[in-house]
RNA sequence: GCAGGCGUAGCUCAGUUGGUUAGAGCGCCGGUCUGUGGAACCGGAGGUCGGUGGUUCGAGCCCACCCGCCUGUACCA
């Protein structure tokens, strides 16, 4: 190492992944137990699997290729099975009730939830990591639409648990039959049209992110992301005809064109007429409860325009009917639950990832516009999502086993409340501290820390959290840097026993939030120190866990 | 992945047509102050100018490649 330039080690961390400090810890600690005691209220039951899978059991082989999806981390074992770190919580939930069906270790239905770090190896963006933190909850071994209506409730309350007050939030609601449906209706159905529906179904999933002609664009020719011919990337799009792009966006439209009376009353002869014999009865005491947000969704307010219109796009192949009498379904059960389509809406535009999911599908967006550090409006995703997944449990097994679930992306919820301030900032609290006055007496000096860890916070609650305390290590040369460190630290109050005090067998104890309010008063050196002695009690020795005690409750 | 923008001290930023020892404010450390956080004043530390290579007598500045960050887009289980 004689080299003048030694090759010092450079401390970095990889994009995409952060660490996390006690105030974030804390918030998410908080954030998690919330949603914890909204799941268990559902009846849901907690269950733990590991973060590392294997990789064909997540489902992320490509075809025609013997390596894993990129996107996933994975990485060969001793025996050359190739393993994956988790990217959602489902698929191992799939694993693991496939391996215990038909045993005494799980009953149908099955009600779980689980948090935990999941990883994708993609680009990051604003609230969006390679490692971050999802709360399940999933029902195996139901096919009923109760199932995934409770999911949708589940979702709703959760947030509201969460802090997020009503209409600052909502719950979309879809179903993949229904857009299978309306492809099949142009042609799409079938094996080989399978690119092409991915295709269709990635430009409907942007209905609320681009204007109609752009989605016309994705739909027929494509799309140059710089606004114009030639500017920036250019996506392919469908191919469709105008007449099927039409066929699409009129779908799309359900809920706007269904205001018109003459569409809803037409609305009747295509479907079948058991959809609409209780919509009356339904929905007008909704509109108290309509707020046109920020975000302008497709989808019409009133499930009795949305339904009419969906009747109305002259589709009757049995998927669509099929999707749409199962939308109802959700909709009629939540909304006899009291929930309204504040809370939950039906938005024919939601198509979630292209996976596994079957049936009903659900998205939680954020309503209310957030902002970055610098006051930059960022598009944030969803902050969670789920659906029914018929297929995923039979991959193991021969018998359908039918489940749904629902997923809040925790981190990215957490990033996006702490960006317009709901959380985060609160700095956390410290412990009292002791300062040494005399080095020779540190044994007094911990003797005092140890008597304060031992007391409780509160007097009349002898079992409750006991005081956070610690003996001050640093060089204790003088008594300014050691409270400069306990103003750092946050602690509530210091103690101080010096000659005077020892003498007298009394301890000085002093409030720093008492002493800050005091200090921005004074301008004079003099007048400053007299004004801090104010902030400060000189006690009996043994007052002192009493004297602190007093000094938390105020404080808190 | 694609397109564009940006990288100078812990943070926010200056830095002349390429010219000698790269600056400021805030923050940090120390002192004035041997029993008190703040203020004030004084002093100090901290930078291989994102990295590598090139052009040049000479590069923070010009060129190439790489890395990172931001925005849009793609993907989003």
């Amino acid at each position: 190492m004689t080299d003048k330039k030694p090759n010092k080690l450079k401390a970095r961390l990889p994009r995409g992944l952060a660490d996390r400090g006690p105030a974030e810890i804390a918030a998410t600690r908080e954030m998690v137990e919330t949603i914890r005691q909204t799941f268990e209220r559902y009846g849901f039951e907690p269950v733990e699997t590991p973060a590392i899978e294997y990789t064909d059991a997540l489902g992320k082989f490509l075809p025609d290729q013997d390596r894993p999806n990129e996107g996933v981390f994975s990485f060969q074992d001793d025996d050359e099975q190739w393993l994956s770190l988790r990217y959602d919580l489902t698929a191992p939930l799939a694993r693991y009730v496939a391996e215990r069906i038909g045993t005494e270790h799980i009953v149908l239905p099955y009600r779980s939830y689980r948090a935990g770090y999941v990883f994708r190896n993609e680009k990051p963006g604003p609230g969006r990591f390679r490692q971050f933190m999802q709360f399940d909850a999933d029902t195996v071994g139901s096919a009923s639409m109760a199932a995934d209506a409770e999911m949708c409730m589940l979702a709703a309350d959760t947030m509201e648990a969460l802090g997020i007050p009503r209409g600052s939030y909502v719950v979309k609601v879809n179903n993949r039959k229904v857009l299978d449906g309306v492809m099949e209706a142009i042609g799409l159905g079938g094996e080989e049209n399978a690119g092409r529906r991915l295709t269709v179904l990635r430009a409907i999933d942007k209905a609320d992110k681009f204007p109609i002609q752009e989605i016309r664009k994705l739909l027929g020719e494509g799309r140059w992301d710089g606004g114009e011919v030639g500017k920036g990337d250019f996506t392919k799009g469908a191919f469709l005809t105008s007449g099927e792009i039409d066929t699409i966006l009129a779908f799309l439209q359900t809920g706007v064109a269904a205001q018109t009376k003459a569409i809803r009353d037409t609305a009747r002869a295509s479907l079948r007429s058991s959809l609409f014999s209780d919509i009356d009865d339904l929905d007008d005491d909704d509109l108290s409860d309509l707020e046109v947000g920020p975000l302008q969704l497709r989808a019409g307010n009133r499930p009795r325009d949305t339904f009419a219109a969906l009747a109305n796009q002259e589709i009757d192949n049995k998927a669509f009917v099929e999707g749409v009498e199962e939308l109802k379904a959700i909709s009629d059960l939540v909304r006899r639950s009291g929930f309204g389509t504040k809370r939950i809406k039906i938005d024919t535009s939601v198509v979630r990832g292209l996976e596994y999911y079957t049936g009903p599908v659900f998205e939680v967006e954020l309503t209310f516009e957030i902002n970055d550090e610098k006051g930059r409006p960022v598009r944030f995703g969803s902050v969670g999502g789920g659906g029914r997944y018929d297929g995923l449990v039979s991959r193991f097994r021969g018998e359908t086993v039918p489940a749904t679930g629902f997923s809040i992306g925790v981190s990215r919820l957490q990033a996006a409340l702490s960006l317009i301030g709901k959380l985060g900032d609160n700095k956390v609290q410290g412990p009292v501290v002791v300062t040494v006055f005399d080095k020779d007496r540190i044994a007094d000096y911990q003797a005092m820390v140890t008597q304060l860890r031992n007391a409780p916070i509160n007097a009349e609650k002898p079992e409750g959290p006991k005081i956070r305390a610690e003996l001050y290590l640093g060089n204790p040369k003088n008594l300014g840097n050691q409270l400069k460190y306990a103003d750092k630290r946050n602690a509530p109050c210091v103690i101080i026993q010096g000659g005077n005090e020892k003498a007298k067998g009394e301890v000085t104890i002093k409030d720093l939030t008492l002493g800050a309010a005091l200090a921005a008063q004074e301008k004079g050196r003099d007048e400053y120190l007299q004004k801090q002695t104010q902030a400060q009690r000189t006690v009996p020795q043994a007052d002192l866990v009493k004297e602190v005690q007093t000094i938390l409750a105020r404080r808190s």
